[in-house]
Formats: structure tokens, sequence, C-alpha cells
DNA sequence: GAGCATACCTACTCGTGCGTAAGGTTACGC
DNA sequence: GCGTAACCTTACGCACGAGTAGGTATGCTC
């Protein structure tokens, strides 16, 4: 066996904990161009600059490696939100500075959110996972519009609410996924316009303004 | 070979434009429980009730399949809501009719929605036609935008409008999405919310009320 | 500087599922 | 009633890519 002649300068050799990082870098880089299945393992350790084995050895098989991708992009978005809206501010302070926070990171992770929300929608295994942190958002935003509905001493029916915040979020994700293609646009602008149409809105519906079908 | 004896009734032999409708049903059907790549052309054909050379004579190959289906529950999608939304009708009529139209296509088509958004959006191959598709739709909410700015004499920038009204459509889509994972809610109503959500906010905006980012 | 753990490799196996070759059967025109 | 064309089948080839077996090198500890 030829092995590795000294001819090339003898790779580093990395701790653990960094290849880790290096492979989901190139799992995250290449599911997000190819999609779940037609990315091969074959192509990620290649694009990490390493071997299939210490894929399998390190982050297990296919769909345990897109969960880990999953779950790191999931958690980094989920802290640059949380981060930005404390939530002893007013509910338009806090919205506006979440939006802010998800659209700065849609921004700088084009990657990662391709993976996040392209991919794992599809594939049946990963729907699930995505579905529980979108309802975390939901939530969070009905909760925002229940807190402001209160303080004007109004209340609707809890149904009402989610289904409100839903439209909202999938409006959120909608234009995110506008910004992913459009590498020029600015996200803060873009966080402005979100707020334009989901504040204005909200805002009427708060002051008890809301709109019913034509007769017939 | 024993050959198909007579136990069987001996099955009827249909023509082809029959038959082919038949493994468009099977195949939306397939291809939304489970995905594009895990769907087989072995279980399409056996839910047709046909061999599976029969598909390949018919529609061609995996792709080609996808693209029909993706084909004709798009066309069906947008002949629901252009029937609906006549454009001879003032702008909140027409997105009122438009949404009824769309949200009764979702919850009539379940299958069909989840081909056409879930599986398509994360696929290369046809993430292209459905952006042109959905497109289309943008540019006709902008347009209704846009028509009622004008009777107002205003004026928005082209862009922005474009923004506001892929927002729009997002959210719709988000709740088409929610209507799809509940079978028990009413297409109608989720028509009505989407239409407070929207139209309350666009109508501040045609009134020329924006909301801006705080100073700093 | 021997031993041991950890990083890392090449080179396979093997299942799965797309796509097809080659042939059988029914309907319909004449 | 017979040919021919359209319908339909079984049974296979073959590529691709997930996952693994088994071995080599490197650094760290005592």
């Amino acid at each position: 066996m030829l092995a590795r002649v000294s001819s090339t300068p003898t790779f580093k050799r990395l701790p653990r904990a960094v290849r880790e990082q290096q492979m989901l870098d190139a799992a995250v880089k290449v599911f997000s161009r190819r999609g779940f299945h037609a990315a091969s393992m074959d192509e990620i350790a290649d694009d990490a600059g390493i071997s299939k084995p210490m894929v399998y050895a390190y982050l297990g098989t296919k769909e345990e490696l897109f969960v880990a991708c999953l779950h790191r992009e999931g958690t980094r978005m989920m802290e640059a939100i949380a981060g930005a809206a404390a939530s002893d501010l007013p509910a338009d302070e806090r919205l506006w500075r979440g939006l802010r926070a998800f659209f700065g990171f849609v921004g700088a992770h084009r990657d990662g959110w391709a993976v996040l929300y392209r991919q794992a929608r599809g594939e049946q295994p990963f729907a699930a996972e995505l579905a529980t942190m979108r309802g975390r958002l939901v939530e969070v935003v009905a909760g925002m519009l229940d807190h402001a509905l209160r303080a004007k001493g109004r209340e609707v029916r809890a149904t009402d609410l989610e289904v409100v915040a839903y439209a909202l979020v999938g409006a959120t994700e909608s234009l995110a996924d506008w910004l992913a293609d459009h590498p020029e646009a600015d996200p803060e602008k873009t966080a402005t316009r979100m707020m334009n149409v989901a504040w204005l809105g909200a805002d009427q519906l708060l002051r008890g303004i809301t709109w019913h079908p034509p007769a017939g």
C-alpha cells in the first residue's frame, strides 16, 4: 500500500471537537446545495477534507448527521432571536428586535437557513422536529399578541390568536426565503418591511377593528 | 409461464387518457405521503393498479412524472383562483374571493398541496418551476395593491410593493399548510382570518400609515 | 522509548430502486 | 377471422451511494 507518501505535507491531525465542526460546516453547505437525498456522504467528507469513515465515526449515519446540522443551526438561530428580544420590553419593541435578529441571522447564514427551512420541511423524518421549533416561535408571537390585547382589556379566542401568529410567522419565513435568494438585499430593511406588514395589521386587530366577509 | 389465469376477472384495458389520470392520482398520493425520493415507482404503479413499465411508457421517468403532477395540480389551483377573482372587481373583493378559492382548493386537495408546496420546494430540479408559479401569484397581489394605491393617488416603489406582496403570499401559504394539517378546520374561516391579517395591514399602508424603526 | 489511545486511511460489500428488454394478450378495423 | 396496433406483463441489468472491515500513523503518558 502506497499510503500517504511524504509528497503531501502530511496534513494536521486535529482534535475531535474541531473536526466535528468542520464536518458540520461541510454538511450544512452540501445539504443546502444538493438537498438531503442528493447529497452524498462522500461529497460531504471530501468537502470537509476528511475521509468518509471519520464522518461515520464522529457524527453517525446520514440521518443523524442531518439532525446534528438541524440542531446546531436551529439552536444558533433561536439563541440569536431570544438574545435580542428580551421579554421585559413592550410587545412592539420585542417584535421589532426579534425580527431584526432573525433576518440578520438568515442574511449571515443563508446555507443554514436553506437546510433548516427548505430541506427539513419536505423530509418526513425531520419535519416534526422543525415543526416543534416553529411551534415555539408561534407561541412566542401569540403570547406577545395576547399580552398586548389584555393590556387593552380585550380578549380573543386562543385558536384565533394562534392562527394569526401562524400567519405572521409564515410571512416572516417567506421573506427570509426571499432574502436568502437576494444576496444584495439588506436584512435590516427587510425586517422593517415585515414590521409594516405585521404590526400595522396587528395594531388594527388590537384596536378591535376586524374585517368580515361581505353578506351572501 | 402461468401468466394471468382466468381466476382474476381479467381486469379492464383502458384507454391511455384514463390510465394517465389514474397514474397521476396515484403519483400525487404517494409523492405526498413519502416525498419525492422515498417514493418508489413500484409503489406508484402498484397504487395505480398497473405495472411499472406502463408508467414509463406513458409519463416517462420519475422526474418527468413528478413534473407532470406539479403541472396538473398547479394548473388546477391557478384556475380555481383565477376563476374566482375576476379582474373587474375592486381590490379587496378580488383578494377575498381569491383567498376563499385558494383555501377551498387546499382543503379539497390536501395531497396535491403537499406535493406542490412541501416537496417541490426542497428539490432543486423543481424549485424553479414552483418559484415561477408563486411569482405569478405575487405579481397578481402586487398588482392589486398597486392598483388600489394609485386609486388613492399614492405611489410606492416597485420593490417595496413586491416584498409586501411576497409576505402576504407567504402568510397565506403558511395558513394553507396549517389547514392541510388540521382536517377539521374550515377553509372559509381560515380565509377570513387571513383576510384580517392581510387586508387590515394593507389598508393601513394604503392610507399612507407606515411603521418605522425607533431611533438608534 | 514502550505502550496505548486516538486520529485517520483505502478499499471493499451490499441493498435498493430506476429504468428496460422481450414477450403475451385483447380489441378493433376490414 | 385475421392482422396489427395498442395495452400490459414478468423479470432482469446496472449504477449509485450508504455503511464497514481492517489496517496505518501519530502523539501523549509514564
